[in-house]
RNA sequence: UGGGAUGUCGUCUAAUGGCAGGACACGAGAUUUUGGAUCUCGUUAUGGUGGUUCGAAUCCACCCGUCCCAGCCA
């Protein structure tokens, strides 16, 4: 139970209201729907049919100049693909004009409105500060006379823009700056998306919200937290007029990781193309996440899940793709694709033919069927599942190793085919067990790895694209660095890969449906771009994948990198992209404290200081370097900032420093010069 | 430094004077024709200092931290 319902509970024992529980959405149509929304939606809609009664759509349209027909159609379809209804109860603001203007001018009669001359900039400097409380209006005594005749001669036009406006009268030296003589029309020649040219003046949010809530006799109004400074005002709008009085109840609202979900922002990426539109796959936005293939099922879940509460807090975007694949494990049926293919020729398999296997489309609900795939000599695997010298735990194909095509035989690593000048891998060749037709092995014999695979004759070659969350940092919007939230654009956000190579089941997939790519992750067909016959599909969510913590060394965020390279490699050794090192974050570091680890030959314990508002504790394994420890202190380094923080014997490690060589000639990366600490190094 | 709000595992969130619980994340194991899924087990928290009380996350006092407010935006 959450406190909002706790309220209405309480409410509801105590008869507070005659009517059953009233909520309503009210967003302005300035922008596009995003999972904040969802939550807040979420909310009113489930509330209102717990306690069997109503949620109204609203559009919050005060200001023509921000608003549009285009924000609106977006707005009731995100609602209505989240799964929520709203009857016949769609509703704007604007519709209300004629009352709010009569509700205007019943304020001046009672003496609790004035029509005041001050400009702008006027008002700002009468409005005072914090601290301070502001000056009257030299306007503020007009009579009750004249203060109507120049309201309907505001309504009529006869004024110019900004040249007066309709103030509340209430109190300069209140303490909350909301009931400061807040205005409550303004003059604005602007069409509006709804009303036309009726009107050239405009009720603001605070006078109209309230108001609003009110004519629809909406029991509880649930807000976010910024709006509980403007309780106090709606209160006094609506005891001012005598009208039906709702109850506010703010809650916070959702701040998400790795991404940023303020409109400014949203609106910023948007117009300066950093991505495709407001339904890019990688913006947090209904109709991107819909888009990325994430059902409303899987959003609903999360907006369960993270709760509801008064405490500014950030949930984890791990929390949101937990939720996607728990949904799309059930319902996604199971392909095989190979993105980054490396051929593979079965040596011993008849050349020529070819056979098809009957593979389930999902391994834990047998009633979801099945479907035929092909199999013959020349197959594609994922480059990735080959490694020429794998390390320890590595279970999949390597030379002499034998593992099996799901579904299919086990096949055995004969022989690596190179290109002669470059070194390349360009394909391999391998003998398969006809005894294990299927995939099992008559005598019992196991293996390790389970590769997915594609004929090469019968797949088809499709377009794919990986996406992945869009910053890289957690907080993009926080501001202490005081860099633009855009510099932390992940740059792998989006890799698109155009030669992958599908199995033939997925040839005429339709747009929106969906799939897990066995070993890969959850994919979409993309609505947009896709054609009949050729899909494009989107990634939604990768597996989970505990290879991925064992190989890169226990961070889950570099899972996060892992994008297919599909570069040619050129010489030895794995290679990461631009993309992967553009990840690490290395800031400069002032080394403050050292000292000795007890029980560590090799480590030294580091206080550095990398321009935050605390030191950050390093433990580096560079005591071999350095028999006087103190040597470091005073030295600048190079921090990788980004690390994800390790627990140790001695204690957390948040970081680590750079260094070179082994032993007693190893050294630390040291900088020289200028940089401050915390600098970014690029 | 005015006003409003808010501090509980790494992250969300319960507990309204009576065993600090759940989810995600993390770790260990079992199982597995997806290094997926599933199952079992585990680590981790009441901002601080006083006080009231048999007993405090909860009540009181003081302190500290964080967020919001000075649009003719919503």
């Amino acid at each position: 139970m959450d406190f909002i319902r706790t309220i209405i509970n309480e409410d509801l024992k105590s008869g507070r209201f005659d009517a059953g529980v009233h909520t309503r959405f009210p967003p302005e149509p300035n922008g596009y729907l995003h999972i904040g929304h969802a939550k807040s939606i979420c909310l009113n809609f489930n509330i209102a049919a717990d306690y069997n009664g109503l949620c109204n759509l609203r559009m919050d349209d005060t200001n023509p100049v921000k608003e549009e027909a285009e924000y609106v159609e977006s707005i009731m379809q995100d609602v209505r693909w989240l799964g929520f209804d709203w009857d016949d109860r769609m509703y704007y603001a604007s519709d209300y004009f004629d009352r709010l203007y009569e509700y205007a001018v019943e304020l001046i009669r009672r003496g609790r409105a004035y029509v005041c001359d001050q400009s702008a900039e006027e008002m700002r400097q009468s409005r005072g500060t914090l601290t301070e409380p502001g000056r009257e209006s030299p306007w503020r005594g007009r009579s009750i006379e004249e203060n109507l005749d120049l309201f309907a001669r505001m309504r009529a036009g006869e004024f110019a823009d900004g040249e007066k406006t309709l103030r509340a009268r209430i109190d300069m030296a209140s303490p909350n700056l909301n009931l400061r003589d807040p205005v409550i029309y303004r003059i604005l020649r602007a069409p509006h998306h709804r009303t036309g040219e009726k009107w050239c003046i405009y009720p603001m949010y605070d006078f109209t919200h309230c108001l609003s809530d009110s004519i629809e006799r909406i029991t509880h109004s649930i807000c976010t937290l910024e709006f509980e400074d403007h309780r106090p005002l709606y209160d006094w709008f609506l005891e001012a007029l005598e009208v039906y009085h709702p109850r506010q109840i703010e809650f916070a609202r959702l701040n998400l990781t790795y991404t940023v979900m303020s409109k400014r922002m949203l609106l910023q990426l948007v117009r300066q193309r950093l991505v495709s539109g407001w339904d890019d796959p990688r913006m947090p936005t209904i109709s991107g996440m819909r888009r990325r293939g994430y059902t409303p099922e899987s959003i609903r879940n999360f907006c369960e899940r993270i709760g509801v509460a008064k405490n500014d807090s950030t949930v984890d975007m791990g929390l949101l793709e937990f939720c996607v694949r728990e949904d799309l494990n059930r319902k996604a049926t199971r392909r095989m694709a190979v993105l980054d293919p490396l051929k593979v020729i079965i040596e011993n398999y008849p050349e020529g033919t070819a056979e098809e296997f009957e593979i389930p489309d999902h391994p834990d609900h047998p009633a979801m069927g099945s479907r035929k795939v092909p199999f013959s000599r020349t197959v594609y695997i994922e480059r990735d599942d080959f490694m020429e010298n794998p390390p320890a735990k590595f279970f999949r194909l390597a030379p002499g190793r034998e593992v099996r095509l799901r579904g299919a035989y086990f096949v055995t690593c004969t022989r690596v085919v190179k290109d002669e000048k470059t070194g390349e891998i360009t394909g391999l060749v391998c003998t398969y067990d006809p005894a294990t037709r299927g995939g099992d092995a008559q005598d019992g014999r196991k293996v390790k790895g389970t590769l997915h695979w594609v004929s090469a004759e019968h797949s088809f070659e499709a377009s794919v694209r990986l996406y992945d969350r869009l910053f890289t940092v957690p907080d993009p919007a926080g501001s202490d660095s005081g860099r633009d939230f855009t510099e932390f654009l992940n740059p792998g956000s989006l890799v698109a890969l155009e030669a992958c190579r599908l199995e033939p089941s997925l040839k005429n997939a339709g747009p929106g449906e969906i799939f897990q790519f066995e070993r890969q992750g959850y994919f979409c067909v993309d609505a947009k771009d896709s054609t009949e016959g050729s899909p494009v599909f989107n990634r939604t969510a990768t597996l989970r994948d505990s290879w991925a913590k064992i190989g890169k060394g226990g961070s889950t965020e570099k899972a996060h990198a892992a994008a297919p390279k599909q570069a040619p490699k050129k010489d030895s050794g794995p290679r990461i992209t631009l993309d992967d090192f553009t990840r690490v974050d290395l800031r400069v570091g002032l080394v403050r404290e050292v000292s000795l680890v007890e029980g560590s030959s090799k480590l030294l314990k580091l206080m550095v200081d990398v321009g935050e508002d605390r030191l950050r504790q390093i433990f580096a394994g560079v005591r071999s370097a350095y028999q006087e420890p103190d040597d470091l202190l005073g030295k600048k380094v190079v921090v990788v900032a980004n690390l994800k923080e390790r627990d140790m014997r001695f204690g957390r490690s948040e970081g680590m420093i750079l260094a070179a060589g082994e032993g007693s000639r190893m050294g630390v990366v040291t900088l020289d010069g200028d940089p401050e600490p915390g600098d970014r190094i690029s």
